[in-house]
DNA sequence: CACCTGACAGAAG
DNA sequence: TCTTCTGCCAGGT
C-alpha cells in the first residue's frame, strides 16, 4: 500500500459514514429520526454534524431515505437548494403530520429504533 | 498551517 | 419560545 500513513484515519471516516447511511436507510416509512439520534444509534455519539455532512454529501439519485431526518425539535429548517420543500413533500406522501409551526409531530413519528413500527 | 463554515444539539438566561 | 454559547469535527480557503 503507497500512502499508508492517512490509512487509518480514512478508514474510520469512512466506516463511520456508512454506519451513518445503514442507520438512516434503517429509519421505516412515516418515521423520522433527528441527526443526534441517526449519530447515536450509529455509535458516533455528540457527532450530529456528521449525519449532516453525509446527508449533504448524498448524490441525487441516493436510495437512501435522507427526508426522514430532521431536527431535534422536527423542524425542517430552509437549506440551500430548497431541499426543505421536497422534504416535506416526502414527508406527508408517508403520512408524517406536522403542527401549526411545520414541525413534524414527534409525538406520533419519532423513530424508536428498539421498537417495530409502532407510535403512540 | 491558521481560520472559517456548516443538512446539529443541549444548556442557560 | 427565542437567543447565545459551547461542543464536535470534516472540508474548504
Amino acid at each position: 500500500v503507497g500512502t499508508r500513513r492517512t490509512l487509518r484515519s480514512d478508514e474510520a471516516r469512512e466506516l463511520a459514514r456508512v454506519r451513518i447511511r445503514a442507520t438512516v436507510d434503517a429509519i421505516p416509512p412515516g418515521r423520522v429520526a433527528s441527526y443526534g439520534q441517526v449519530a447515536r444509534e450509529a455509535g458516533l455519539p455528540g457527532r450530529a454534524r456528521l449525519v449532516g455532512r453525509v446527508l449533504a454529501d448524498l448524490d441525487a439519485g441516493s436510495a437512501l431515505p435522507w427526508h426522514r431526518v430532521v431536527d431535534a425539535a422536527g423542524r425542517i429548517p430552509p437549506r440551500p437548494g430548497g431541499s426543505a420543500a421536497r422534504q416535506r413533500r416526502l414527508l406527508a406522501a408517508e403520512g408524517v403530520a406536522f403542527d401549526a409551526r411545520g414541525r413534524v409531530r414527534l409525538a406520533r413519528h419519532a423513530w424508536r429504533s428498539e421498537e417495530g413500527d409502532e407510535g403512540p
